[in-house]
DNA sequence: AACACACTCAACCGCTCGGTG
DNA sequence: ACACCGAGCGGTTGAGTGTGT
């Protein structure tokens, strides 16, 4: 072997660029069957053209079920200006204080704004008062850590006596736990204890998370069966596009289709809960290779 | 309507860290 | 003690989208 570090994988042989929603049914499928214990060798395994780097990022920021998604709440945003205050930018370590959000999301929300907001909140006071900066950073903090205290303790308090977080997992909004109990979850600072009640890997696991999880999703629905039948219609995988949304169509493969589809809108964010009607216009508007064709067509869910 | 600019955020890159032999 | 390797982290990029002119 020559000098230097060896690339992570064979870049000329990676797929880069966004996730189709083919890969991701993969990732998904996949971590389902048999975890994610190797990140290096997962792509190979799963039948993905994708470093492993990748599938670890896609996977942590966007398909792992405990992944909150929406805007910050200003509860939020003042744990991360606290946090940031004192940790810098120290994004996993901020993160790990925000369950469900993860340390992409909150550089990017620090970095888009809320950076520009304590500068906005730092220039203010500056001109507004005669304070030093030395003084204005002093109160600055004692600003924050207050909030951060009085968010403690009412957590805490508000926490007191609801159910276990753990029962929350077997839902489909496992990512939403309660605010009390993110809150409590902040104030213990036990982030690290309730994810490990999640069996990381098939082997380890007494209660199988994923077969749970995959009942209140949908109870009738394999992921590895649904890969097999949306791929079975595509000879090259790689370029694996949406199904076509055809109203002829009447079989059980295409129920299972559009439940599995429906499924992975919600979990993806690309349309709303209560959305019983759906276009394929919709779906174009987030996903690479859906014809033109399609758009045309409307299914209900 | 068309263009330019600003903004957002998913994804990539390169580095460091920690575990292992 | 050292080298190697995989995982994780933080900085950066760039495509897509929104907004102003």
């Amino acid at each position: 072997m020559g000098k230097g570090r060896a690339p992570c994988c064979d870049k000329s042989k990676v797929k880069k660029g966004p996730w189709t929603p083919a890969e991701d049914l993969k990732l998904i499928s996949f971590i389902q069957k048999n975890g994610h214990g190797n990140w290096r060798s997962l792509p190979k395994q799963a039948g993905l053209l994708r470093c492993g780097k990748s599938c670890r990022l896609r996977w942590i920021n966007y398909l792992r079920p405990d992944v909150k998604r929406g805007n910050f709440t200003p509860e939020e945003e003042n744990t991360i200006i606290k946090l940031h205050d004192s940790l810098g930018n120290r994004w996993s370590k901020i993160a790990s204080y925000l369950p469900g959000r993860t340390d992409n999301e909150i550089k990017n929300v620090w970095n888009t704004h809320l950076k520009k907001r304590v500068g906005t909140l730092n220039k203010d006071i500056k001109i507004n008062t005669t304070t030093t900066q030395e003084e204005f950073e002093t109160n600055n903090k004692d600003q924050y850590i207050d909030v951060a205290t009085s968010l403690i303790e009412e957590a805490t308090a508000s926490a007191a006596g609801s159910c276990s977080p753990t029962s929350s997992y077997g839902s489909l909004n496992l990512c939403n736990l309660s605010t009390d109990h993110v809150r409590a979850a902040e104030a213990r600072d036990n982030q690290d204890q309730v994810i490990n009640e999640i069996p990381s890997d098939s082997a380890g696991a007494d209660i199988d998370f994923w077969d749970m999880l995959d009942t209140d999703l949908s109870p009738d629905l394999d992921y590895s069966k649904v890969l097999d039948m949306y791929s079975s219609n595509h000879s090259d995988q790689s370029q694996l596009q949406a199904p076509h949304y055809t109203n002829e169509s009447s079989s059980d493969q295409y129920d299972e289709c559009q439940k599995w589809l429906r499924y992975l809108e919600i979990e993806l964010g690309l349309t709303q809960t209560s959305t019983t009607t759906y276009t394929g216009a919709n779906y174009y508007e987030c996903c690479d290779g859906f014809t033109s064709q399609d758009q045309n067509n409307t299914m209900q869910v």
